[in-house]
RNA sequence: GCGGGAGUAGCUCAGUUGGUAGAGCGUCAGCCUUCCAAGCUGAAUGUCGCCGGUUCGAACCCGGUCUCCCGCUCCA
């Protein structure tokens, strides 16, 4: 465990000294749980979702993006289920520290009540036998009455509390009842808090005529409120896909564990349309076709494992994880959801409009059914940053740290160096890089012994090292180093570039889903 | 939000009973010219997380606060 910790606290001060990631507004002592992705983050970052982008609408006529803002009209989140869902009033018992639903502390008060209920049923049952008629016994049995009528008030005046926002009468609601702490049997309660978990802002200029909004809690519903337009302009025909990567953000009560959680977060995903009847396949389809992309980044298959939801959210009838092995345990890196017509069917619900689609096979309008795969850009970053990272014992009993990226996304894919900074070396270095740059970030470096130099290239997760020396002068010959395996080959500067591309280019990566 | 740990140079960390702040690595400039870190010379970089208190004097003691890590809690 120790070891553990130590590792990712290696990741994190990694991820800073070689420009990945940095604390939002570090000079003014950080923002809790926000980061920015700096100047080799940022690539790292843009090219896992080319990455993704490519496997998923490039490589599939029947998948297309959008870019929706992230501003909505506000009733689409009554709609999706998030007013609601996002909204928990919790409370804290003092002396256990334990914290619960208000809630759904009142909830269980009542269903002991509604217990209660049921044994004097069970009792009378027992006593007339045959005979006994429930629904007359439930009117009319003085015990039974009160029982109703207590649970009955309770319900209804902690739904008003609720409702009004009234957090101090659920606070004396659970006083009254004399709930106490299900661990410590303590009635020692704080007050109750309202925790939003979508992010609050205003549009317009004045107070008084501006309208509420949120930050989206999630990329999704962008798409679902575009369905009709993009297979209407798109002429899109069952089943076809939807894609778009964009910022989403939670008011998370607990933030944490560097960018795997933040408030703040980038998530890439497809809703994938389909007909009514046919997601059993598609949900098996989509979980195979996502583990193969992810498999074929090389990171290594005992990382990745599938976690099958047993407690389904409410829009779902089928729901996988992809988790990976990060440096704290295996967590979930994307989300595989047959979201049935739920969504659209709650949009046609609020708006009054139809949201269907047209069979010309079947002939005949229906909502189509959705599946959803949904994966966390932030935390992609994470996975492949963390499990490149590698502390290397060589043959010569000297160490190295090395960040082995996949090199189709690794932010700087060549560094060219003169072996010495004089005798015209870096004259020729500094042409290669003019010639390479076009199609490669590349980079030039003359500082220090080249054996030093090339430890720094392989900190900062460069594949590959192209060294001029003074046979170049002669033979227009370079060596060129792999990161990984430390080896090295002699090449015409003539070659370099195809070399290079058939190492780094995404066609050959992709390429290795399909085996 | 609760509990535990931590915050000193870009990174890792020393810093004695309170007496004007250090090392290693890294960075930069120069020397050397050498294909796998740690050769030589020189230099820059700190409100000791922040605010306040005690004291003649605080990195150190006290209070508050912010941030990070871990465990709870929460989690579409």
């Amino acid at each position: 465990m120790a070891n553990q910790e130590d590792r990712f606290k290696k990741v994190i001060s990694h991820a800073k000294e070689y420009g990945y990631v940095f604390q939002s507004s570090e000079i003014y002592d950080g923002l809790s749980a926000v980061y920015d992705y700096a100047q080799n983050g940022v690539e790292l970052k843009n090219n896992i979702r080319d990455y993704w982008w490519k496997a998923m609408v490039q490589m599939h006529e029947n998948i297309v993006g959008i870019d929706a803002a992230i501003f909505m009209h506000p009733t689409t989140w009554k709609a999706s289920g998030h007013v609601d869902a996002f909204n928990d009033p919790l409370i804290d018992n003092k002396d256990s520290k334990k914290r619960y639903r208000a809630d759904v502390l009142v909830e269980d008060h009542v269903a002991k009540i509604e217990g209660k209920i049921n044994k004097e049923i069970a009792k009378a049952r027992k006593r007339f036998g045959e005979s006994f008629d429930e629904e007359q016994f439930v009117t009319t049995n003085p015990r039974v009455v009160g029982y109703m009528e207590k649970s009955e008030i309770i319900l209804k005046r902690l739904a008003k509390s609720l409702e009004d926002e009234d957090l101090a009468d659920v606070k004396a609601l659970i006083e009254e009842l004399g709930i106490v702490c299900p661990l410590s049997g303590s009635k020692n309660w704080t007050d109750v808090k309202q925790f939003n978990l979508m992010f609050g802002t205003k549009l317009g200029a004045s107070a008084d005529s501006a309208m509420d909004l949120y930050l989206r809690p999630e990329t999704a519903q962008g798409i679902f409120v575009n369905f009709l337009n993009v297979q209407k302009t798109g002429r899109m025909k069952i089943p076809f896909g939807i894609a778009q990567t964009g910022k989403a953000f939670r008011n998370e009560i607990v933030a944490r564990q560097f960018i795997f959680r933040m408030r703040e977060f980038e998530q890439m995903e497809m809703q994938f349309f389909i007909k009514p009847g046919t997601q059993k396949e598609w949900y098996e389809h989509w979980k195979e076709e996502r583990m193969k992309w992810h498999l074929s980044l090389g990171l290594g298959e005992e990382n990745y494992r599938f976690h099958d939801h047993e407690k389904l959210a409410h829009y779902a009838d089928a729901a996988t994880d992809i988790e990976f092995k990060f440096p704290f345990g295996f967590k979930e890196l994307e989300g595989i959801h047959s979201r049935t017509d739920f969504d659209l069917a709650q949009h046609e619900k609020y708006t009054g409009k139809k949201l269907q689609y047209f069979d010309h096979e079947e002939n005949k309008s229906y909502v189509p059914y959705v599946l959803e795969t949904s994966i966390g850009l932030d935390r992609m970053f994470l996975a492949v940053f963390s499990n490149a990272l590698q502390n290397e014992e060589l043959e010569n009993g000297t160490t190295r740290v090395v960040l082995k990226l996949p090199s189709v996304i690794a932010p700087t894919k060549a560094a060219i160096l003169p072996l010495v900074k004089k005798d015209g070396l870096p004259e020729i270095a500094r042409k290669i890089v003019e010639d390479l740059k076009w199609d490669f970030n590349v980079q030039y470096d003359e500082k220090d012994a080249v054996g030093r130099r090339y430890r720094r290239q392989d900190a900062a997760g460069t594949p590959f090292c192209i060294t001029v020396d003074h046979d170049t002068l002669e033979d227009h010959t370079v060596t060129i180093r792999e990161r990984d395996t430390m080896e090295q080959k002699r090449v015409p500067i003539s070659q370099l570039k195809g070399l290079i591309k058939d190492q780094v280019e995404v066609k050959n990566w992709l390429m290795r889903m399909r085996s």
